[in-house]
RNA sequence: GCGCUCGUGGUGAAAUAGGUAAACACAGCAGACUUAAAAUCUGCCGCCCCCUGGGGCUUGCCGGUUCAAUUCCGGCCGAGCGCACCA
């Protein structure tokens, strides 16, 4: 017998379905739609087991749709712009539009060589004019609609590299990549209103059903609606009023001061007369934004010339200070202070010396006497110490204030998100630029639609630091569309989480001559499956459902939910290996010896293995998928991702679980190969089976049920477990030759070739044609489950006393409860245990279980 | 600090809807085949007792609901993740 080569089989099969065009699909409203997608990659250089897992698991699922005869859209393109390719740019004197296409060419042969079903003629790259163009297009659309403005703001400035940088790209205080203490800059900067939608984005996540409830958490965490009040100071010693934001307005009575934040207008005012404050505020702004910094930084103060009157008692002067810890983008960038309840209150109280009014008091405390410490006090109370609203609730408190400053005029109930508009700015050259024009006359001016896109010049240089599109010589300078005199362009491009907002609708319509062609995209969206990694849980995930209310919005598409279904899959993780001189050690330099001691391939010297973490090239405890497929095949590797871990866990990659998969592969074939009779193909069902052939046929009916849910629920270690088993019991079966039992023989192996294409496309082909299938197996539908060949004739029956097991019975199926019962007493082990009690109550289930309880 | 998730054999794990815990696999042990190895095949494999056969215990710990709990409820311990000066 031959064994299954993998390599020459894969490729050969790979070859037939671009020849056919077997997953390239149009709108066929014959069929069911179904839009699977898996996040598209960033074109880093190669492929790695993160990727394999995630369009592994796409792909079973594209696969499985297919053959439940849906019209499968399965796309792949490239999340192509970004500052990586900058960086090789600068290192190493390459383009990054040349190295983004070489990586581009390279990752698709790989992803091509593990056989995935995508439809690469849509294949779509940021980086090319004809997308990014149509996103510039798309831009100016959202500032008509006005989505869109432009603002002065504090950002993250790398002051090496002279850019901004975004939250996730700065590390303990510092840039990424220069290692430069990050600085707070002010810049002009465009934003999209997603806080206009902020309500909208939250409510809607209770309409996700189909998305984990721990990214629904974390996206209403990060938009943060609050429920409080607007409440206005009036100043005693000038006209100034301070408006603050607050959720726990019952507590007024006890507030002791006013804190504003460094960037607040009135700390602005009054430091341009005080030297001493303006040194303060210099000192806050360098407080830097890492949260390590925050966590160590004192509550720190300083008090103004400034006091304002406490609304409802007029004996009470509040002091304002300019507080470290107040934030201006949060609320109003002002708080009033209520020590007794709120720990940071507290210990800014205590520095300064300010009143501590205890105004919640617990159950079973007098007002009078409780006093608070160095604990603030959040228990739950009534109100007391507060005049009028002494023995109220928190709730009703809160109620009386509202009602008696609106009735005041003096503030009002208000929502308040935590979420901020989104800045899109970004001062780097690998982005698609802003399609606006500033003109000394007319302002900011959007570019002419007819002139996009508005593209990259490809003569840049990265000798400077800085946006290379603003050192350019010629390319910012433009005549103003309006009144044609000189102007110049905007040199920021688009942050590169914008490109990746609108992907999935463009992969509906990827030749249209305008962004997004309606009726396509309406056809294919909502994407049905998403598949990708839990770090995207914020940004992305949230970023592209305001993108789709925007596009709705100007009238692109219908949905205004692009995911219907989302799938987050865990990490593919590897043992790490440290050498004698703690350096790290790739996986493919380490040999494991018998004794169990570690040694490297290379010194021989002793390497001491450690916990495994998430595969990274800085641990260097990846392995490369090009050498696992050169060795093991695409199927395999493919097998192996599928099997033991469920797909939302982290995944341990080791070499004894790809070699147990290798195995199964080579099982499987050999299973195949020496079971088939392929001239059972044209008999007909005989009407009589053995036992082991019925035995046989329950298997397979009851294997291609359960396959097919356990795929539906992303149970794909289940599908694979049932797979193993029913693989087994075919090797196992022994035909008597009759045809009762080559047609069950016959049944079964055409079941697990088509219940493992999914899995193993490559294999289920070349076993689809060694038993004489029609067609591709990846045209093929999926087998029918007969119900009534699921139904087995006999049931084991637990029977138990006092609900432990003590026996069990093999009985007709649907055995009535009493005859159940009176074979459970029959059962001398149940006697036993029975003894000489008296029997209190029989609980019979029919075809599970008799319970005696005595 | 707040929020979420998860704790099952040596290991990865399974267990419709509360109904025989440990399916399936990895590792291990024993054996067959072989000159030998690899490959392959067969058997065993939660823990503790008596030694055919059986008995007791077992899903992080403690308690509750139930005839019956890995599953539901409460408390505790542990691990991981997310957010975090959010007023």
């Amino acid at each position: 017998m031959t064994r299954y080569n993998a390599g020459a089989t894969e490729a050969k099969w790979q070859k037939i379905w671009a020849e056919n065009k077997t997953f390239e699909v149009s709108e066929d409203r014959s069929k069911p739609k179904y839009y699977v997608l898996e996040m598209f990659p960033y074109p880093s250089g190669r492929i790695h087991m993160g990727h394999v897992r995630n369009y592994t698991q796409g792909d079973v699922v594209a696969r499985y749709k297919r053959a439940r005869g849906f019209n499968v859209l399965h796309p792949m393109g490239w999340d192509a712009f970004g500052m990586p390719a900058e960086n090789a740019a600068m290192e190493n004197k390459v383009h990054p539009a040349k190295w983004t296409y070489e990586n581009i060419n390279h990752m698709k042969n790989q992803l091509k060589s593990i056989g995935f079903s995508f439809d690469w003629s849509r294949e779509i790259a940021t980086c090319d004019p004809e997308y990014y163009g149509k996103e510039q297009a798309m831009f100016i659309d959202f500032m008509e609609a006005g989505l869109v403005y432009r603002k002065e703001s504090w950002v993250n400035w790398d002051p090496v590299d002279n850019t901004v940088l975004a939250n996730e790209q700065v590390i303990d205080g510092k840039g990424w990549r220069s290692g430069a203490q990050v600085e707070r800059k002010k810049l002009n900067q465009w934003f999209l209103k997603i806080t206009d939608v902020a309500e909208d984005l939250d409510k809607e996540l209770d309409n996700l059903p189909r998305w984990p409830d721990k990214v629904r958490v974390m996206q209403k965490n990060w938009i943060g609606k609050s429920k409080g009040m607007h409440i206005t100071f009036d100043a005693i010693e000038n006209d100034t009023q301070i408006r603050v934001y607050t959720t726990r307005h019952d507590t007024i009575f006890g507030a002791s001061f006013i804190a504003i934040a460094a960037d607040h207008p009135i700390s602005t005012e009054y430091a341009e007369h005080n030297k001493d404050l303006m040194a303060f505020i210099e000192d806050c702004r360098k407080l830097g934004t890492s949260e390590e910094a925050l966590e160590k930084a004192e509550k720190k103060g300083f008090k103004l010339d400034l006091h304002v009157q406490h609304p409802f008692r007029s004996d009470c002067k509040l002091p304002v200070y300019v507080a470290n810890f107040v934030l201006m983008e949060y609320g109003t960038g002002a708080v009033f202070g209520c020590p007794a309840h709120d720990q940071r209150d507290l210990d800014f109280a205590r520095k300064y010396d300010l009143n501590v009014i205890p105004v919640v008091i617990p159950k079973g405390e007098d007002p009078k006497t409780f006093k608070v410490g160095k604990i603030a006090n959040t228990d739950p109370g009534t109100l007391g110490n507060s005049d009028f609203l002494d023995g109220m609730s928190v709730e009703k408190a809160k109620a009386k204030i509202v009602e008696l400053a609106e009735a005041g005029g003096f503030g009002e109930a208000t929502i308040n998100y935590r979420l901020r508009d989104w800045g899109v700015s970004r001062q780097r050259y690998w982005g698609a630029p802003i399609p606006m024009i500033y003109c000394d006359d007319c302002g900011v001016v959007p570019v002419p639609k007819i002139d996009l896109p508005v593209t990259l010049p490809d003569d840049i240089t990265f000798d400077k630091p800085g946006n290379p599109l603003d050192h350019h010589p010629t390319w910012k300078h433009v005549k103003c569309p309006t009144c044609t005199k000189p102007a110049v362009r905007e040199t920021d491009t688009f942050d590169t989480f914008i490109d990746s907002s609108w992907y999935f609708a463009r992969f509906a319509c990827p030749h249209a001559d305008t962004p997004l062609d309606k009726e396509l995209t309406d056809y294919w969206m909502p994407v049905d499956q998403y598949v990708g990694g839990i770090e995207h849980a914020i940004l992305h995930l949230l970023y592209s459902r305001f993108f789709t209310r925007a596009m709705k919005q100007i009238g692109l598409c219908d949905d205004k939910e692009p995911f219907d279904g989302l799938f987050t899959q865990g990490m593919v993780c590897h043992e790490t290996y440290e050498d004698e001189k703690g350096e790290w050690v790739l996986p493919e330099n380490v040999e494991k010896k018998e004794d169990g001691s570690y040694i490297s391939r290379i010194t021989g010297e002793r390497i001491k293995p450690g916990r495994s973490v998430k595969m990274s090239k800085s641990k260097k405890n990846v392995v490369d998928p090009t050498a696992i497929i050169d060795t093991y095949g695409a199927d395999t590797a493919r097998w192996f991702m599928l099997s033991d871990s469920p797909p939302e866990r982290d995944l341990e990659w080791t070499e004894e679980g790809v070699e147990g998969a290798w195995r199964f592969t080579q099982r499987l074939w050999r299973t195949v190969t020496t079971m088939i009779d392929k001239n059972v193909a044209k008999i007909a069902e005989p009407d009589n089976f053995s036992g082991q052939a019925k035995e046989l046929r329950h298997l397979t009916h009851s294997s291609i049920a359960s396959i097919g849910k356990d795929i539906e629920n992303f149970h794909f270690n289940a599908s694979v477990a049932q797979i193993y088993k029913f693989a087994n019991a075919i090797a196992a079966f022994k035909s008597d030759g009759s045809d009762g039992d080559r047609y069950a023989l016959y049944e079964a192996v055409k079941s697990i070739i088509l219940l493992t294409s999914p899995m193993m496309p490559h294999l289920a082909e070349e076993m689809w044609t060694m038993i004489g299938g029609q067609g591709l197996v990846s045209d093929a539908a999926w087998p029918e489950a007969h119900e009534d060949l699921m139904q087995q004739s006999s049931v084991t029956i637990a029977l138990q006393v006092q609900g432990k097991l003590r026996d069990t019975l093999d009985v007709a199926k649907d055995t009535d409860k009493e005859k159940l019962e009176e074979l459970a007493l029959a059962s001398d082990k149940i006697q036993n245990f029975i003894g000489d009690k008296d029997i209190r109550k029989i609980i019979v289930v029919p075809n599970k279980i008799v319970n005696i309880v005595i």
